[in-house]
DNA sequence: AAAAAAGTTGACCAAATTGTCAACTTATTT
DNA sequence: AAATAAGTTGACAATTTGGTCAACTTTTTT
């Protein structure tokens, strides 16, 4: 009996309650998250995560050792997924095709996660001080690469002439706006919040202008 | 004698000097603005806005009567050039030309205007909570009135079929990029820092793009 | 079941920071 | 030139905030 109890309570420990530390680590982390993409590192209070993730301020501590490291944390778990959706831009593809579903892919990404976007948002606008040297490294190599399919692409007469870097940064902002800045679009789009079928007016819109814009001239 | 004395007082006084009020209110607007768009509203000390402007803290004091208020101050002086561009985008041009000109325009004011544009962004991102209910509702219009010149040019067919409001965002997004993430443009084009003819290569490619893509079908 | 390790907690401290103020100087008006 | 207004200044009060800590509880190991 004391055995099928130690049993059932090991089970829980397992699974539903998982680690201790790695259960707390993420909620410090989702409500960290969500509190900068907001107002930013220095704008959110330790009080404030340790309020959100349910735990007193001195247990936030127990795991992290100062806001810098908790907020590097965010940074470092949000870059994982940036290069995500680049995975469709690959030389065996046809173009159009590929870029349709990458501006899908980035679209889809931005607003499943909206904070860690608007918190990656805020941290290249603030100089990208915190993003780790090989990150930003990784990122360069991944676009030089990518940029490299677009220019074999248009060597081969499948597009129009394009710089590809700019072509990206192009791609970027428009499918990163929605997210970003969706007070304006908002606005712009005169709606109370943005909905799915906002995101995929969206999506046409820039496919479609774009794909046109790319469509080789003969 | 002491007649012409005063006067040239009085002309130093009205010119190179202006009314000192006006003067040291821009000089903390100026460093407010610089110091707001690198580190955000709280991530700004009163110190700082000091020391950059040249004036004790004190007399910052002096001229307004908290931080939030400079603050506001910096985004009611931002707004005003927010539609500048905008009036390339008139019924009586041809729509090629006007877009492209509009692109080149917002290009130009994103590169000369990096601070307020940058400061500008950080805004939206937090929610645009300090932005005057009267100047969201000017942007609100002003975009719905350049929207429609936009349907009248479809309408015509002097445009392929486009939303106007996702074309706006599309162009918003990229012209801005370059100021508001300038770290992450810089990795993209493997430069150390942005020049002109980046902004004028941008201009180009996001004009082509476009206008190419929104060239009607026939 | 005892011991050790991991996790929890709220009170507390030190530093930073916003905003105030009274004394002072410079500019303007009468 | 006297009086008044506008602007300057550094010291200081009040508050906020990041971070510490020792006592305590829960979980895990032996």
């Amino acid at each position: 009996m004391a055995s099928a109890e130690k049993s059932r309570k090991q089970l829980v420990t397992d699974n539903a309650d998982e680690r201790i530390r790695a259960r707390n680590v993420l909620k410090i982390l989702k409500a960290a998250t969500e509190l900068f993409s907001r107002k930013g590192l220095d704008g959110t209070r330790i009080n404030e995560i340790a309020e959100l993730s349910g735990l007193p301020k001195g247990n936030v501590y127990y795991y992290f050792s100062s806001k810098e490291e908790i907020y590097k944390a965010t940074i470092a778990h949000l870059i994982n997924s940036w290069d995500q959706a680049f995975r469709h831009i690959s030389a065996d593809r046809e173009p159009a095709e590929a870029i349709e579903a990458y501006i899908k892919a980035k679209l889809e990404h931005a607003r499943r996660n909206i904070a860690e976007t608007r918190l990656f948002a805020n941290e290249i606008l603030q100089g990208a001080e915190h993003l780790p040297a090989d990150a930003r490294q990784h990122m360069r190599e991944v676009t030089a690469e990518k940029a490299e399919v677009l220019n074999a692409w248009v060597a081969a007469g499948k597009l129009a002439p394009v710089d590809p870097r700019h072509l990206f940064i192009m791609l970027w902002s428009a499918t990163q706006f929605y997210a970003e800045f969706e007070a304006l679009a908002c606005d712009a789009l005169q709606v109370g919040q943005l909905k799915a079928s906002d995101y995929n007016a969206a999506a046409r819109t820039i496919s479609e202008t774009v794909l046109n814009g790319l469509r080789p001239r003969t």
